[in-house]
RNA sequence: GGCUCCAUGGUCAAGCGGUUAAGACAUCGCCCUUUCACGGCGGUAACACGGGUUCGAUUCCCGUUGGAGUCACCA
């Protein structure tokens, strides 16, 4: 048993300021997978150490979002698997950040500050975009353990800052990326515990991490640069350094990080835009990660089967909204009829309200669209017929024009008024036989009829088939327009030719 | 600006010293067809640049250029 490797354990961390954007979403997904792939562990933990930041709800947000897509956790807040609590303002309460912030503080390995705002904003050695540059130069270390005894029994306010090495070097591994190694200079002295007594995310992310036992931290590229931080925390604790993932980041068309700022699409908002969840799933897992094969569609669990974690690529994937779209439509055609009939009936409705065949309407969409809310732009006509331009009924390859579409018209009209099966197999037939009669192609007579009853240049069925869902009388109804449109349209032809 | 990372078509990407440099989306064309779509077939399109190492570099090393991330009492 010792010699088997442990089991691996990863944690999904999001902190619950609102929706969820896909970045973390993502990050989320590669963590569970990478856990279940290896038959481990996947935890859920709230960072909410930000009081600022919280946003009502939050919370049930991040629990929704992973029932949804399946990224179902083994422990988590309402899941004790005797780790918690899993909140981190819960951890708080237990007095467990203070205490190991203080264990590090007699270690000298960190120490208390007293700096003002002021002091530190005259720190402030460059600004480069805007940003503030500030390195703290360690003023507080050189406190004695006496004034910082009074300082603190005068109820001056603190924070606890972790005590880096100016010289040598840090070196930490990345199971992605390699050895990544900076000066110890370079290290700021961060603050790990802040003045209103919560702890950093920095200092709660390793504290929890390691109580928590997380073999595999899995995080956002972001991260990078300021792990051997993290590293020497682990280091000054004597504690074992997890195994690091960091995952390549995903960028907007302009090769810039996905944020909520920024206003990119959350995962609820995919939704209501008409995406289906396994589709957005199916996509992101394939944003900086590729299989074996060239396999693009796959189920969760697929993807536990096949996700091998050293395939996950090193550099940046901007999310494709396009392809997302085709992802999605590839999803909708392989979907049973009835769920499909279900989530597109909203979308039907919109934009129909008289009493026709849905069911037929949504099996001519089915194929058609990428996404729920194509549908009623789709569709509309079916409802009312719209304006359109007589000029529609000439097609160059069927060899129509307005002409010809009025004569088709006009002898269709009392072969159809006298048919009474208007079933799409009852259309065929009548239509069939007046084609042989009349000696040309299909085409020929079902441009001009398609266009009659629909008014529209694009459709999602032939002419039969919307014939059979208008039914009789407006089929009808409809041609008596489309005569009426190209005789009037004829009519100011050859008066303008005259 | 310092530090860190990255670099194959417009996008996602395979490749891990010798390949006609895959595949998908997008785009274009053709076919099919009761238009469009769907489907089928095909085309355009990439190893950022310069040095090495090597018999041989897209692949390994260095540099340049370009891009990104980060530099908070936010996570």
């Amino acid at each position: 048993m010792e010699n088997e490797a442990k089991k691996i354990r990863t944690r999904f961390a999001p902190s619950p300021t609102g929706r969820m954007h896909v970045g973390n979403l993502r990050t989320g997904l590669y963590e569970f997978l990478i856990a279940k792939h290896a038959g481990g562990e996947f935890i859920l933990r709230i960072e909410d150490t930000d009081q600022e930041r919280l946003v009502e709800g939050a919370t049930e947000i991040i629990y929704r979002t992973l029932k949804k897509t399946g990224l179902v956790h083994d422990e988590g807040p309402d899941k004790d698997g005797g780790y918690g609590p899993y909140v981190q303002s819960e951890r708080m309460k237990t007095g467990i950040y203070m205490k190991y912030a203080k264990e590090l503080v007699e270690k000298g390995e960190a120490y208390y500050c007293f700096c003002t705002k002021e002091r530190l904003a005259a720190l402030t050695s460059e600004v480069v975009e805007g940003k503030e540059i500030t390195v703290y130069d360690k003023h507080c270390l050189s406190l004695s353990p006496e004034q910082v005894k009074a300082n603190l029994e005068a109820g001056m306010p603190f924070v606890i800052r972790q005590n880096n090495p100016t010289q040598g070097t840090t070196t930490f591994h990345d199971e992605l990326y390699g050895d990544i190694t900076v000066e110890n200079r370079e290290l700021d002295d961060m603050i790990l515990i802040k003045s209103d007594g919560y702890p950093t995310y920095n200092f709660a992310n390793v504290v929890d991490d390691h109580t928590m036992n997380i073999t595999h931290v899995v995080r956002g590229n972001e991260y990078l640069s300021s792990s051997p931080k993290y590293v020497r925390l682990y280091e000054a604790f004597g504690w074992e350094v997890p195994v690091y993932v960091h995952l390549p980041l995903l960028t907007d068309e302009n090769h810039k990080k996905l944020s909520k700022r920024s206003g990119h699409s959350s995962f609820e908002d995919l939704i209501e835009q008409g995406f289906l969840t396994e589709a957005v799933v199916n996509y992101i897992a394939l944003l900086g990660w590729s299989p074996e094969d060239n396999r693009e569609i796959f189920s969760l669990e697929e993807l536990i089967r096949e996700f091998d974690y050293r395939r996950i690529s090193k550099s940046p994937a901007v999310f494709d909204m396009v392809k997302l779209r085709w992802m999605n439509g590839e999803y909708l055609k392989a979907m049973e009829f009835e769920p499909f009939y279900e989530m597109a009936k909203p979308y039907l409705e919109r934009a129909i309200t008289k009493p026709l065949d849905l069911k037929k309407i949504a099996a001519m969409v089915k194929t058609r669209i990428e996404v729920f809310p194509d549908i009623p732009a789709l569709v509309d006509f079916f409802e009312t017929l719209p304006d359109y331009d007589p000029a529609m009924y000439a097609h160059k390859k069927m060899k129509t024009d307005m002409s010809s579409s009025l004569e088709i018209l006009t002898e269709l009209l009392p072969v159809l008024e006298a048919w009474e099966d208007y079933s799409n197999e009852g259309l065929c037939q009548v239509l069939a036989g007046y084609v042989e009669r009349k000696g040309c192609k299909n085409g020929y007579v079902m441009w001009p009829l398609r266009t009659a009853v629909s008014g529209k240049q694009m459709t999602p069925a032939g002419a039969t088939e919307i014939m059979e869902v208008l039914g009789r009388e407006e089929s009808l109804s409809r041609i008596r327009k489309g005569i009426g449109l190209l005789t009037q349209a004829m009519g100011e032809g050859t008066a303008q030719d005259v």
